[in-house]
DNA sequence: ATTAATTATAAAATAAATTTATAGTTATCA
DNA sequence: TGATAACTATAAATTTATTTTATAATTAAT
C-alpha cells in the first residue's frame, strides 16, 4: 500500500473535493479518484458517499476510521524522516526554556565539553508550551521543560529533575525585606513586576492569586528577566519567580511562601516515547540527569 | 513510499538475512535488496551495515529510529484493516470476563434488546490478561475488564464502572457465619476453594496473603464458579471472591473484608483511544455506562 | 438551454516493482 | 588450495502500478 494514498485520502477528507485535492499534490484529477478507488478495493469498503444530489462528499464510518489510522501513520513518517536526519547530521538539540538555561546551563557547560558533547549541541531557546510543540511534531528531540504539575503525555517520556518553590523577590531596602518568609495574601498591596508571556509563572500566579481571591497588581512586564530584576533592584516593585532565579548580581532578597498550596517549579527532561536514542543522547541524558 | 517496503525492513531487521526474509514474503532476493534501497534513498541514510567480512548485518541508528515507526506503522495498518471490516459487517463485539458477564450482563439484555443492539452483539468470553491484549490487537473494539488497580494506558481510553470490595464467602452452616465481617489474618487456619486461573482474583489473594504474611491453604482449584460455590455450600472450604459473586442459588453468607489495605475489584469498559467509535458502539457505550 | 464545476471512465504513457540471470564476496570443508 | 555453499548485488527484461490525457456524465447556476 502507498502512503501517498493515503495522504490523498487524508486531504480528500479535509477538504472534500476532488479536484482541490489534485490541485494541491500537483496531478491530475483522476489520480485521486483512482487512488481513492485503490483504497477501498485494498480495505474492501466504501470510504466516501459521493451524493452529487446534495453536491456534497460525506465520509462513511469506515472513512472516518481510516482517517484516523492515516493521521498517525503519516504523522510517524514526517517523524521517522526528520529524525533520521538528525542522526545524519549528528545533531544534537536541546530545547530549553531561558530560566532553566539561565539557571541549569552554565553549571554543567564543563561537563558537556568534558563528554565532547558541547560542540555538537545546539539549543533552542523557547517558552515550555511552544517547545513541547517542538518534540511533539519531532522538530527537537530532547528538551528541559517547566511545569507546575508532572508532565503526563502518552507520547512523551519525561523525567523530574528538580522542584522549586516559587519565591518573592523584594529589594533590601523593602519594608519586607526583613522577614524571610511570607504569605502569599500579605502581599494584596504590593506592586508586581511581572513576566509578559512566560505560561508556566503565569500559571502559577493566577492559581495564587484564586486561592487568595485578589488580583495583584502589576505596574510593569517584561519579557526580560535581568529588567525586572533591575527593577526590583530599584525598588520599583516585587517579583514573583521560581527560587532557581540568581540575584547574584542584585541587592534583592528571596521570600519563601508560606501558603500550604503553593505551586513548584518542575523542571522535567522530556523526549518523545518512540524516539530511538542515539549513543550521544544517551550521553547528552545522562550528564543532565547526573549534574541537575 | 510503499508499506511493503517497511514490511520488508522490519523482517530484515529481526533476522537480518535478505534471502530468508525473500523466501519469508514468498519474493525472490533481488526484491529486498532494491526495496531496503529504496528505503535508504528515501530517507537519505544508511539502514544496514554490511559487513560480510564477519558474515554480519549490523543495523545503523538512522536503522533503529526507522524499525520503531515502522513498527507503529505497520500495527496501525493491520488495526484499520480489522476495525473496517467490523465496522463493514456491522460487527459489535464485546469482551467480558466471566465474572462480570454473570453479574452484569444479565442485568442489561432487556436494554441492549430495546436498543436494537442485542442481535448484533457477540460476546467474546474470556480473562481480563487476554482481553486487554485482544483489545490491544484490535481483535475486539470493546471489552469490560476486572482489575485491581485502575486501567492505565496509553493507547487505551478505560472508564471506571464500579469498585466492589473483594468478600469472604462461608456456608451458613459454617462458625464464621455469625460474623458479618472479618479480618483476612483471622481466616489464618480456613481452608480455601478457589479460582485455577482467575488473574485478578490471584492477583487480589495474593496481595492479601502477603500483607498478612501467611500462606492460605487452598484445598481445591477450580474455573467454575458454581462448581466453587456448591464446594462452599457444602461447607468444605470458604470461599475469597469478588462481592458481584451472586450467592442466591446457595445456602451462602458473605463476609465483608476489615482489612484496611483490601485490594478492590474494579469494573472498567475500555477501548483503543484512536478507535473511530460507530454510532452503534457509542450506543453500546452508553447502555452499558447508564445500566451498570 | 448554456455554461461551469465536478467526478468517473478508458486508453495510453510513464513510472515503479519484481523476476530472471548472473556476478561477486566470503566462509567452509575436503 | 580449490570446490562448494551461502549470501548479497547488479543489470536487463518483465510485470505491475500509477499517472496522464482525453472525454463522458452529472448537476448546479445563470
Amino acid at each position: 500500500m502507498n502512503t501517498k494514498d493515503l495522504a490523498y485520502f487524508t486531504c480528500l477528507v479535509e477538504i472534500k473535493n476532488f479536484s482541490k485535492v489534485a490541485e494541491h499534490f500537483k496531478v491530475q484529477q483522476p489520480t485521486i479518484t483512482t487512488a481513492i478507488k485503490r483504497l477501498e478495493k485494498e480495505f474492501s469498503t466504501t470510504l466516501f458517499i459521493r451524493d452529487r444530489k446534495h453536491n456534497t462528499l460525506e465520509i462513511t464510518t469506515s472513512g472516518q476510521q481510516l482517517f484516523k489510522r492515516s493521521q498517525i501513520i503519516l504523522n510517524e513518517l514526517t517523524l521517522a524522516q526528520k529524525e533520521i536526519d538528525r542522526i545524519n547530521r549528528e545533531q544534537l538539540v536541546l530545547g530549553l526554556p531561558p530560566i532553566i538555561e539561565n539557571h541549569y546551563f552554565s553549571k554543567i557547560c564543563q561537563e558537556l565539553a568534558d563528554a565532547q558533547i558541547l560542540n555538537r549541541l545546539t539549543t533552542v531557546e523557547a517558552g515550555s508550551v511552544s517547545l513541547t510543540k517542538a518534540i511533539h511534531e519531532g522538530t527537537i528531540d530532547l528538551s528541559l521543560l517547566g511545569s507546575i504539575t508532572p508532565i503526563k503525555d502518552d507520547d512523551l517520556i519525561a523525567s523530574e529533575i528538580e522542584r522549586q518553590p516559587f519565591c518573592i523577590y523584594v529589594s533590601n531596602k523593602h519594608p519586607l525585606a526583613k522577614y524571610n518568609q511570607i504569605r502569599f495574601k500579605d502581599l494584596v498591596n504590593e506592586n508586581f513586576v511581572f513576566f509578559k508571556q512566560n505560561f508556566i509563572h503565569n500559571q502559577a500566579f493566577t492559581q495564587l492569586s484564586q486561592q487568595n481571591n485578589f488580583h495583584p497588581k502589576i505596574i510593569f512586564k517584561s519579557n526580560d528577566i535581568n529588567m525586572l530584576m533591575k527593577l526590583i533592584n530599584r525598588n520599583l516593585g516585587i517579583g514573583f519567580f521560581t527560587r532557581i532565579v540568581n540575584t547574584d548580581a542584585y541587592d534583592i532578597k528571596k521570600l519563601t511562601l508560606l501558603d500550604a498550596n503553593a505551586p513548584q517549579f518542575i523542571t522535567s527532561l522530556v523526549y518523545r516515547r518512540h524516539q530511538f536514542l542515539t549513543p550521544s543522547q544517551i550521553q547528552l541524558i545522562n550528564v543532565l540527569k547526573n549534574n541537575l
